[in-house]
DNA sequence: CGGTATCCTATGCGATACTG
DNA sequence: CAGTATCGCATAGGATACCG
């Protein structure tokens, strides 16, 4: 979504649009499974089942459907080779390894912070 | 959770544990309410009600929810004055404010793509 | 192997009402 | 003003089965 650091930078009509268009891509992304596939993808190039396997917990369903979501919002990169059996595989596209990049930041800090949170939770539930 | 970069750095059991609390975490943390209530109250300290009209859309209960679960987590601190009417206050705390500037790249991020995205959706339905 | 469809449960989330 | 509790609908998401 657009935030207060940016208005002004845009006219009424764009900033109504830009607002609900953004706000839409951060309830899109701002979901475990697509953020998991995404760093999954890192600087690599897998296949639909590798993905799976790697991506630790995610259903078939799940996996199928972020993919379509990322694959629509142009951050994944779907390659279809036409042989038997079919071999399908992912890549992330410019957008998408800029993304990485921040949800890379993200990982940092839940490893940087895990123990001030096992602490915080423990003190809490006093 | 601890992604590939981490592992090596840790000895078996408290793999396991962080990998399972760190899944719990980004559970919690990777979602639309939190990221925008953690962007809402950037550097400032605000009330209940001031939190509600900043995240628009957040209905009551959302709100609620999600502050218990932010302060369970150590991200923010809850004060209660004891006047009347209530009032009470919320800010990041440090691992919040850490927090917030990963988030905020995610907002840099949404806000540099749109359009890559608006057309990438546009070719995508044809 | 990768994808779609179906069914069913759990959870998200809004609306409303009640308390100190 | 801030918070809790309850109800009820809508969506998320697992399990399973079937198709190219």
């Amino acid at each position: 979504m657009v935030t207060k650091q940016f208005r002004g930078s845009l006219d009424e009509a764009d900033l109504r649009r830009a607002d609900s268009l953004g706000r839409e891509i951060f309830s899109d992304i701002a979901n475990k499974w697509a953020l998991l596939i995404i760093e999954a993808l890192g600087e690599s190039t897998l296949r639909f089942s590798e993905l799976r396997d790697e991506v630790e917990g995610v259903s078939h369903k799940m996996l199928t459907q972020n993919l379509r979501m990322l694959e629509r919002n142009g951050l994944v990169e779907r390659t279809v080779h036409p042989v038997v059996p079919p071999r399908v595989e992912y890549t992330l596209t410019e957008p998408g390894q800029a993304l990485r990049v921040t949800i890379d930041g993200l990982c940092d800090w839940t490893h940087r912070y895990l123990g001030h949170i096992e602490t915080s939770r423990h003190r809490f539930s006093v």
